[in-house]
DNA sequence: CTGTTGCATTTTGTATACAAAATGCGAAAG
DNA sequence: CTTTCGCATTTTGTATACAAAATGCAACAG
């Protein structure tokens, strides 16, 4: 056994079409509250109604879906009160990676953190969003993945996921994008100095700053 | 239309079979680790395969089934490890409830919450573990609903169910019950004096003490 | 006696068939 | 002209049928 057997394991359908489905959700193709006819999908997916219906139920208990009794699915629609309340939620989970991170975080990860600071400051300095988020995801992933807990970092990526579905790739003013990097420049400093303390100050007051963003640009 | 028309959706197959595996889990009949018959499962709760196959994906997303390619599904057993991720989680959940409730107490649920923990200290006296844990968890799920956050109430239940599938039931030891029934105290005088800081230190202390205690009892 | 191979049986994964509920539209009544 | 009722169609929910993979056991080779 060499490891190279095939992986491309033929009963995964229902996986891979919670993945497909999770994508179009997140790039906002399926729009919010957008009911999903099961036959149409299962042509599109090339696939029957049992595993699609399987996938449905997985991506209902990760809340991007709500499945109504006898009218079947559609895509989550939030309320500025559910995004409140996820972002709290977000700023807690992130809050504690930044703890734990504090405690296992090594020089090369500080250095690589640093280097993506660096793409960050670039990417504003160019006015570039989409690369900024990308960064930035990159970023919080990267924390996340430092706080070595999986329980977490699973938790973490299923709201993420949600929260993504909003969109909210809308354009920050100016004024809240330079605190933001500053504020990630002060998060390095605290993971730097193992400073758990500061670190989750920082995080929660960032996340704080990027839920009232989000509601400013929900309103509109 | 009085609201009284039949609530029995007969549609509800696979919501009601994951409320019932999820007890049976949960209560430890269906064993960590334990292999799930479909045909078996099927016969007992008098369903077809579809709708306890949806059951399953579930179960499988709230981290209560792992499902293993053309192998079925099997009750998740934790590892030391898993234990110590999932408490360090809840310590960050519960500790974001307290903060959360103290803005938002009421003294109504303040008098609620000091007669609990009047139950509580009874339970204590009298050496009853089982009512013990009873009143301990009305009391967290109270602070929990008093923080009024829907999303993490899901996020803490979800959670929730994964440590109960523990039987951690075990006895503790009296120097560490003495010492939650202590915390429980302060956590309800930082909650009184509306001291968001203190509350938090509290709860993740408590949460820290009660994964050590799990963890050793675990290790037997 | 031990280990492996091949086959029968069981179990899982997917597709399809059938029943019940919802939906949409047109006709009829007010 | 508006509203409501009824029926045809669509869509969802569940059961079953069929295919592929896994499992268990017995026979055989070493």
């Amino acid at each position: 056994m060499d490891g190279s057997t095939f992986p491309i394991a033929r009963q995964a359908l229902p996986e891979a079409a919670a993945e497909r489905l999770r994508g179009l959700i997140v790039e906002g193709v399926l729009a919010p509250g957008a009911r999903l006819n099961e036959r149409e999908l299962c042509e599109q997916l090339g696939l029957s109604r049992t595993p699609l219906r399987e996938a449905f139920r997985m991506l209902a208990s990760e809340g991007l879906l709500v499945q109504l009794p006898n009218r079947g699915a559609q895509v989550v629609a939030l309320s500025a009160d559910d995004v409140r309340h996820a972002f709290d939620l977000m700023g807690a989970l992130e809050a504690l990676s930044g703890e734990l991170a504090c405690a296992r975080v090594t020089a090369k990860d500080i250095d690589d953190l640093e280097a993506l600071q660096g793409e960050l400051e670039a990417a504003h300095a160019h006015g570039d969003l989409p690369e900024y988020y990308r960064v930035n995801r990159a970023i919080h992933d990267r924390l996340n993945a430092i706080a070595g807990n999986p329980v977490l970092t699973q938790t973490y990526k299923t709201l993420n996921a949600r929260l993504h579905a909003l969109r909210f790739r809308s354009n920050v003013n100016q004024v809240k994008w330079s605190r933001a990097v500053i504020e990630h420049r002060e998060m390095l400093q605290a993971l730097a100095g193992r400073d758990a303390v500061r670190l989750r100050d920082v995080i929660v007051g960032h996340l704080r700053a990027k839920r009232d963003a989000v509601l400013g640009e929900i309103k509109r």
